[in-house]
RNA sequence: CGGAGAGUAGUAUAGUGGCAGUAUGCAUGCUUUGGGAGCAUGAGGCCCGAGUCCGAUUCUCGGCUCUCCGACCA
């Protein structure tokens, strides 16, 4: 990708209205633009990132057996009447057609995906099942924050497990702590991010969030200083220590919630009927279990953990570009050649590169590149040429090295 | 939803009851080229509505929007 072509520029100053970090980063960089107050259009750049992730949590929930699908935001208000949650639900968005007819726009899908489970599951053969999807959620939150850590329109992954007991539940249950650990861990914040027991289960008597620590978070949670493992502050009350390791030292911290697994046993499917019939061929509710992900959430935590007073880090698995090629050639026309001809090496070898390729002064374009955030910097001019190449520094470091052109290109061989 | 604050150019800001200014960005030209350079020229703006007034971007009222604090957040 040409810069000089990039949909979205970088700006010196952040909006005056953004006081979140992750706000002011990515809108100065042109990752995202504000609509309204929680409503962000990911630009190119911000959507590369986006797709990464959510590659890496398709990749994890398929490992887990998840089958992906697509279903509706607009959802007929019967469904959710059925669950009593068209009255209780603070933060449902309601909209009403010309004719009169109500819808809510999906905050969650369970008045969904229930219904929809019902037509295809009648038998202990047909479980268990994990359905999932990554699409766009609706709450009307009273009061949209911190950038995209809160937004009203935001996008999720949303998986629900369909089981014939609680046992079989539980055994999912447990698979999928560990898919969610994978996903932050690629994501680059598996260091901070935490297990975190939650109020709210049913047989084990917690549900579990993924808590990111971070000076941005809402929520403040007990990080077990053994173990790793966190309890939030409704579980602190009635819990003594660390519910895993027993260890009593807990170190309190500020953690956003990036994602969270929870047993919904008969919850929605008891409204809806949806049982199925066991071997001896009498009906049983089905029990469902659900894990969700915010998308923009971890995107924008990863812009908090990690971003520096120069700008956005990327790890190098979400980063937009595996590199960024910058020409410093000035009025050195062959310097230039050199620095187009590695370009389009590259990208005919499928590297991903954001070439840099506007007149601009060096200042400003090493500027950009911090703020940019992608992981690695390579420099091309007449001075990395005179010293053999290619000048080349990773975001995290301060001090560049020159490699020749073919060890550069040897870096992206597959 | 309660409280507080703010809406002036793409962005950041100054200012005024009577021709709205600066920086940056943008356009053009020249100079410059390893950490946001310089000169010149140019385009571009007072959130919406009502009221007061000879006259409102400015004052009053209403609305809308944004931000912060709180409450809320499967």
């Amino acid at each position: 990708m040409l810069q000089s072509q990039l949909f979205g520029k970088t700006r010196k100053e952040a909006p005056a209205d953004e006081v979140a970090k992750n706000a002011k980063l990515l809108i100065r960089a042109g990752y995202i633009d504000k609509l309204q107050s929680g409503v962000y259009t990911y630009l190119p750049l911000g959507f590369r990132v986006l797709k990464k992730i959510e590659t890496i949590i398709r990749e994890e929930m398929n490992a887990a057996g998840g089958q992906e699908l697509l279903m509706p935001a607009l959802h007929p208000k019967d469904n959710w009447q059925t669950t009593g949650r068209w009255d209780t639900m603070d933060d449902l968005y309601k909209v009403m057609d010309s004719s009169g007819r109500e819808n809510a726009l999906g905050p969650t899908h369970e008045e969904i995906v229930v219904p929809l489970a019902k037509q295809f599951i009648s038998s202990y053969k047909d479980l268990p099942l994990s359905v999932y999807q990554i699409q766009n959620k609706f709450r009307m939150e009273l009061r949209a924050k911190s950038g995209i850590l809160r937004g009203r329109e935001f996008i999720m992954k949303d998986l629900y497990s369909f089981h014939r007991d609680e046992a079989d539940l539980a055994r999912y249950y447990e698979i999928m702590k560990g898919v969610y650990k994978r996903v932050f861990e690629r994501a680059g914040i598996g260091e901070v991010t935490h297990l975190t027991f939650a109020s709210g289960g049913s047989f084990s008597k917690y549900s579990h969030e993924f808590q990111t620590v971070t000076p941005a978070g809402e929520d403040i949670i007990h990080v077990c200083t053994k173990c790793g493992v966190a309890i939030n502050k409704e579980v602190v009350a009635d819990q003594k220590g660390c519910p895993e390791c027993g260890n009593e030292d807990l170190r309190e911290e500020k953690a956003i919630e990036v994602g969270n697994i929870f047993e919904l046993k008969t919850k929605y499917s008891a409204p809806f009927e949806l049982t199925y019939k066991d071997e001896a061929g009498n009906d049983q509710p089905v029990i469902m279990g659900c894990y969700g992900i915010g998308l923009g959430r971890l995107l924008g935590t990863v812009v908090e953990v990690l971003g520096d007073e120069k700008g956005i880090v990327w790890p190098e698995a979400i980063s937009p570009f595996q590199v960024h090629l910058i020409d410093l050639s000035g009025k050195n026309d062959a310097v230039k050649d050199e620095a187009k001809t590695l370009y389009e090496t590259l990208e005919g070898a499928g590297v991903e590169v954001l070439f840099d390729d506007r007149d601009l002064r060096a200042g400003e374009k090493f500027a950009d590149a911090d703020l940019l955030g992608i992981g690695l910097r390579a420099v091309v001019s007449e001075k990395s040429l005179a010293a053999g190449g290619v000048e080349l520094k990773r975001r995290t470091e301060t001090e560049g090295k020159v490699v020749s052109k073919e060890e550069f290109l040897k870096m992206f061989a597959k």
